[in-house]
DNA sequence: ACAAAAGTGTTCCTCTTACACCCATGA
DNA sequence: TCATGGGTGTAAGAGGAACACTTTTGT
């Protein structure tokens, strides 16, 4: 078997939002038909690399592209290496959109935290993007399913394990909206009572003093997440629990 | 800036082993002399993916030929893509070896375990490849140090979560080799009765009432990995410690 | 008999879990 | 005053951590 010669390297960024009920990805459109491919059909956001660009900054130019933001929490998950998982008329199309002549395309998943407010909200409708809800997911082009579902798996996992769920916040929180993230995130419910004992004991989050206002029920007090406790904690916590003294 | 046409793809595998007392990696030399370019110098096995080749697959083949086995343990691990990580003689090198003009390669990590036995030391020894204590390595070519510490680090997580430490132990062996693998991986000391109450009381691993034969001291007895029970704890595992029930 | 590693139990304490009511606000 | 979600405490049980001696074998 010949050495692969021609191969392009893509990649593809599930970018995640929690809108305070559930959790969100960013979706396109194709936005091209081609002999058969809608233009309507829904994909994750994606770029081919450019010349002397790594993974992460095409990631990073993906994003700015979509969302317009900048320094956005960003993350690989895995790749896709399928031979032939462009093909056909996709891969005609890309290859005619792109001036190249490629028979495969290799793309790498990475995975993206936002804040989601008004702002980053209005600019993607603009764009045409949608922020769909990850259950309500059924199809997307090529194996974007796949790439999304890994993107979900990954993020699950990190959330049980670092502070990401904070990406996903805004800088003021409430004990509720944590809650409801990692309940939306895992898909699992939380004793209410347990999750303010854990969550305040830890430290890693502090009181700010200010209130929710205009609400029709006792206001909650806003949090912001404490960056240097879990800087800390990280030292202590990375650790087995059948452990009782360690070597360096 | 424009589209990146001419990149090609490898693999570079990070194979552990492990002989008892301490985690080791298996190193192959470069091979070839060029320009400066010393045949001696270190590295991790490795090859470009072919045509019609997914990255599994280049990955299965490279371990296949370095250490001759199949259905070894393997995992993915990061990409390195920095579009400098191999310039110089070293890609004036490849370029003429595989008679190809490319201006960058990127490479995806992959981690390997494979169960030390004399068979398999003797085969590597065989093809000149060796098995270093992962703790003593100091240089590798290009940025292969990263991509092994990367490798490590994915296996030091994936250790404490899941029962990969299987994979680098015989069928049959004693509490105290397993544990002294846990040690050796993480670092750290594990106090031995608790580790026993721990690892037995999860049925995880079953006696087989064989036990060492002429050993100068008490002899021990052989176990044997259960995977049925650890399918089944799987599904009760994952989850957050702040729960006390759960909606699917 | 001795050296060397295997194997074994208990206590203390922390953390997890389960569970129900009052509080502050706007309408 | 009522509807709504915010916020609080306690008791029982499980699991983690610390710790020292006896057993079995070969020499």
């Amino acid at each position: 078997m010949p050495l692969e010669k021609n191969t392009a390297i893509s990649v593809d960024c599930s970018v995640f939002g929690f809108d305070g009920k559930s959790l969100k990805v960013l979706l396109i459109r194709r936005n091209y038909s081609y002999d058969g491919l809608s233009a309507d059909d829904l994909k994750l956001p994606g770029a081919m690399i450019l010349e002397n660009e790594t993974l992460p900054e095409a990631a990073s130019r993906v994003l700015a592209e979509s969302t317009g933001l900048d320094n956005i929490y960003l993350k690989q998950t895995s790749i896709f290496s399928a031979p032939d998982r462009v093909s056909g008329k996709e891969m005609e199309w890309i290859c005619r959109f792109h001036g190249i002549n490629t028979k495969r395309v290799v793309t790498v998943g990475y995975y993206a935290l936002v804040k989601l407010n008004p702002g980053i909200v209005s600019y993607t409708s603009r764009k045409g993007a949608k922020w769909v809800d990850v259950d309500s997911i059924r199809t997307l082009i090529m194996d974007h399913m796949e790439i999304l579902a890994d993107a979900l798996a990954n993020l699950q996992r990190e959330m049980t394990h670092t502070p990401v769920a904070f990406e996903l916040l805004p800088r003021k929180f409430t004990v509720q909206e944590l809650q409801s993230l990692f309940e939306a995130v895992t898909g699992i419910c939380i004793d209410n009572r347990n999750f303010r004992k854990k969550i305040l004991s830890s430290g890693l989050i502090s009181p700010t003093g200010e209130y929710e206002k205009n609400v029709s029920h006792k206001p909650a007090q806003y949090y912001i997440f404490n960056r240097s406790v879990y800087k800390k904690a990280v030292k202590d916590k990375f650790r087995l629990n059948f452990i009782n003294n360690w070597t360096y």
